[in-house]
RNA sequence: GCCGAUAUAGCUCAGCGGUAGAGCAACGCUCUCGUAAAGCGUAGGUCGUCGGUUCAAAUCCGACUAUCGGCUCCA
């Protein structure tokens, strides 16, 4: 082929040969001339470039719209110039830092010097912003030398910028411009400014420079924008639907937890509905723990420090424990975790490789000094419950101990129908964070991955995320607003059992050191609910609900036998009520709907003559009448299917 | 811990310098009813706490506490 052409692979595969120095563009325009309209910018080999820069190799790209992830990145990456732009027109003494996309939008960090902006300021720039989208600039690129990038911002006094372009290296530096505004940046950017068509200015929040909290804190401002008014509507929407299932709010209608300033922020009361709740959820993995083989242990509320500073916690996370208590001269902490406890049931008998594995289980509850500005509802307090166990295996067991604790981690989330991700939690270069011998985590990490492969996991590797002990596997979840939680926990550990001295006879007489698996399914049960709630939007299988099925006579004439049928079901388990007020029918229903009560029986005259049920369905509506021995006999089988709600 | 916002009845919220209001819930009475709200009545608040400004503060200012959105952190 001619040295004048380049051969352009497209995604569904197909070539087309373009000449040398083809623009992304022009590609887009001989494919159609609508994708030409709506293009944002192009990926070329991986790399996501302007729609106007001269292609000169051959490359596998994609023309990218708003429809694509990177056609979005784009989007918003502009948007934040767009915004920048916008508060340069407002405040003209404002110092731009970094202004990257996110997920679902934006931001950028501004020092705004003496200037405190509010929530009020945020209507005028998107105002402005507006203003300038509409202008249709088109964003101009431009290669700069180091030298002259620096000066350029030098002379302007803003030093975040000097500070990143000092990182740079010199010949690989470009400036964006577009409108009046321009910025250090290594693009790409939409074809014209006139795309952005909706604004949204979402959040006001503080955010320290490179995220260390030793330097300046600067003001972020977030946003989302939209290339149609009518695609912000709905996403305003969509937060809106989200907000309703937020735990917080849910929790307090349900009556599954509160929190009191008098008890302590962070310390959550489980309420009665919320105690049914999460009892049920322990009795189901205890059970499922029985199966495989776990032992069950209980151990107390404090320790002596001696206990943390052999496992070597003490130092490394003083910061975030409750300070010790002083008992006889001696020094008493709140658990902070309940591994150094199950080491030392380890520890107090000689263990025997026919002994291992020895799988520790408990419902641990530990204390945690978390940061006043970190706690939330359920996910994140200073008092909450593992449903912790240590597993003390030989190194031949532990490839199989690993499959069998993230079989049952997978067998618990897909109980519940949760959509998890999984990250391989690893070690990064900073040697201070971790202990042990780098031998041992190499091994460790490579040892999970192995078993991560062998079982076909689709996983991501989150390097400088492992605990100071050991690599983890963990189980990542969304709650209802997008924020990602770790809940279950898988953790290799060969640090513990040096610190701990913690050793078994093997087959050959001689003392060996056991592997130890720390792992938590659920996680923490506090966390577990919360994410559960927004799962299920409160409305929980039938399994799994605090009240399952409200009996509704319509008038008190079929109280008793509304009574009889509770007994009945309450003989096989079931979590019953009777509504014996005296309200309408459809007042009755209304409360136990949005109670989100399962089941509602209804029951007047011609139910009690024929020893029948008029059965609805919560959110569902009536679904029919059945004798009520059906009827048991069907409950009965859903509650120990454990079945999902329909959807 | 840091930045910003918020705090009024059990809940959801209005009032924003002139001595506190609604709906729902609660309680009482009436109604006994067929698949998402029966009617009438009663009671309920030192407006988060402490201090300041003012003739007068729920309302303006400050500190503290808690909550919310972020940042940092998360064994």
């Amino acid at each position: 082929m001619s040295e004048q052409y380049i051969r352009i692979t497209l995604p569904d595969g197909s070539q087309r040969e373009y000449p040398k120095g083809t623009s992304g563009l022009e590609i887009a325009e001989s494919i159609s001339s609508g994708l030409a309209r709506v293009a944002l910018s192009i990926t070329v080999n991986g790399e996501i470039i302007d729609l106007d820069r001269p292609i000169n190799e051959d490359a596998t790209i994609a023309i990218n719209t708003w429809d694509t992830e990177d056609g979005q990145y784009t989007f918003w990456h502009s948007s934040a110039h767009l915004l920048a732009e916008a508060v340069q027109e407002l405040y003209p003494e404002a110092k731009f830092g970094i202004g990257p996309p996110i997920e679902n939008g934006f931001y950028y960090d501004i020092d705004f010097g003496e200037k405190q902006i509010t929530q009020d300021d945020l209507e005028a720039i998107e105002k402005k912003f507006l203003e300038v989208a509409r202008k249709k600039s088109s964003f101009e690129r431009k290669e700069i030398s180091k030298e002259e990038a620096l000066s350029f911002y030098k002379e302007k006094g803003n030093e975040y910028k000097v500070d990143l372009i000092e990182g740079l290296e010199d010949g690989n530096i470009t400036f964006y411009t577009q409108g009046d505004f321009t910025d250090l940046c290594r693009g790409p950017h939409i074809p014209n400014t006139g795309v952005v068509k909706a604004i949204k200015l979402t959040n006001l929040a503080g955010a320290y420079w490179r995220g260390d909290n030793n330097s300046k804190q600067l003001t972020r401002i977030y946003g989302i924008s939209f290339p149609k008014q009518k695609m912000l509507q709905e996403y305003l929407h969509r937060i809106e639907e989200a907000k309703r299932r937020d735990h917080r709010k849910l929790g307090k209608e349900l009556g599954i937890y509160m929190i009191d300033s008098m008890v302590g922020s962070g310390l959550p009361l489980w309420l009665p509905n919320g105690t049914v709740l999460r009892r049920t959820l322990e009795a189901f993995l205890r059970e499922e723990q029985v199966k495989r083989g776990y032992k069950e242990v209980i151990t107390p509320h404090i320790g002596n420090l001696e206990l943390y500073k052999t496992s070597g916690h003490y130092p490394y996370y003083k910061d975030s424990q409750y300070d010790p208590i002083e008992v006889d001269d001696e020094e008493y902490m709140l658990k902070p975790m309940n591994c150094p406890h199950h080491h030392r049931i380890y520890s107090s008998d000689l263990r025997s490789y026919r002994d291992l594995p020895l799988r520790l289980a408990e419902f641990g509850t530990v204390y945690r000094y978390e940061q006043s500005g970190e706690l939330s509802g359920l996910s994140r307090v200073r008092g909450f419950t593992q449903d912790d166990a240590h597993i003390y295996c030989t190194h031949d067991q532990l490839k199989q101990e690993i499959k069998n604790t993230i079989d049952l981690t997978n067998f618990v989330f897909n109980t519940f129908g949760m959509p998890v991700d999984i990250r391989l939690s690893f070690r990064d270069e900073n040697d201070a964070k971790y202990g042990g011998s780098t031998e041992y985590w190499d091994r460790a990490q490579q040892e999970i991955r192995e078993v991560a492969d062998e079982m076909g996991l689709d996983y991501t590797i989150a390097p400088g995320e492992a605990s100071f002990y050991g690599p983890k596997i963990d189980f990542i979840i969304r709650d209802a607003i997008g924020r990602k939680w770790q809940l279950g926990t898988v953790q290799v550990d060969y640090v513990m059992p040096e610190r701990f001295d913690l050793t078994y006879v093997g087959s050959d007489n001689e003392k060996h050191r056991p592997v130890i698996i720390h792992r938590a399914p659920f996680g923490s049960m506090e966390r577990f609910t919360s994410i559960l709630i927004e799962h299920f939007a409160g409305n929980f299988p039938l399994w799994l609900a605090p009240e399952q099925i409200k009996i509704l006579p319509i008038s008190d004439d079929q109280n008793d036998y509304a009574q009889e049928c509770a007994t009945k079901l309450k003989e096989i388990g079931v979590r019953v009520t009777v509504d014996e007020r005296s309200e309408q029918i459809g007042g009755k229903i209304r409360d136990a709907e949005t109670a989100k009560t399962p089941y509602m029986l209804i029951i007047g005259a011609k139910e009690m003559e024929s020893g029948t049920v008029s059965v609805r369905r919560h959110r569902k509506g009536d679904i029919g009448t059945f004798n009520f021995s059906d009827f048991l006999s069907n409950v009965n089988a859903e509650i120990q299917q454990k079945t999902l709600p329909e959807d």
